[in-house]
DNA sequence: TGTGGTACAAACAAATTTGTAAGTAATGAC
DNA sequence: GTCATTACTTACAAATTTGTTTGTACCACA
């Protein structure tokens, strides 16, 4: 299983990280994708297709992973309609719900400090 | 410098990334360390041997870094004191501090989800 | 002369994250 | 019988992130 961690500095990082509420909550919406993922589906339940379009070059690989890891973390919930071709649709589970708030929040941020930015250079 | 990055899909992803203004304002404060650090200096100014011992086992060349990108981005700042030994000084910026009330509310979900999952167990 | 404290920097190495390319299964359209 | 479609999986490789170790400048103090 790859269990290769030991008791390394990284390891006891990970630990001391994962203990704080604060950064307990940021792992669980951090990487590349995540966050943005999770936002799309505050909108609507999407298929993985859908989704594949909303990030033009994201790779299937990795939406999967992503998708995965968010379903095992219970942010989103997979169904499985058995058809042909297959038919997949992803959404938020009630405690993804609330962190959409909190994305707006962020946005909110962005938006305005991306634009002080851009009205210095 | 080491500007060698081309036009891969790494890079798309990142401009693709970067334009959203949620995942610009995550970028920010992403990564392992920098949240839990702008946390802390949302307390108060301090020091760089202060800030390490509030991670017991940061390493002085991650601290090193994760400073200088957050001042880099303007969300910290730091204070020199021309002194033997060496003295400088870390706070928060203006722009920074709006993220605090968002850091709670992450803390508030973390809090709350960790018990969920805990109980469990 | 030697040791200690502060705030790093540099060279190197390990670990994780992200991306590439190809393939799969089932079925229906042509 | 070939192709297209959907939602993936697998093996591999590139890129980034994180950590280890050693070293530095400055001066005070013993």
């Amino acid at each position: 299983m790859t269990a290769r961690k030991e008791n390394s500095t990284y390891t006891l990082n990970e630990k001391f990280i994962t203990d704080c509420d604060l950064t307990y909550a940021a792992n669980k919406i951090g990487g590349r994708w995540k966050i943005i993922i999770l936002d799309k589906l505050g909108k609507r339940k999407m298929r993985f297709n859908e989704l594949k379009k909303e990030f033009p070059y994201i790779s299937e690989r990795m939406l999967t992973l992503q998708l995965r890891a968010l379903e095992h973390d219970e942010l989103v919930k997979r169904t499985v309609y058995a058809a042909v071709p297959p038919r997949v649709e992803y959404e938020l589970t009630p405690i993804a719900l609330e962190f959409l708030p909190i994305f707006c929040q962020l946005s909110a941020w962005g938006k305005k400090n991306k634009m002080l930015k851009n009205n210095r250079s």
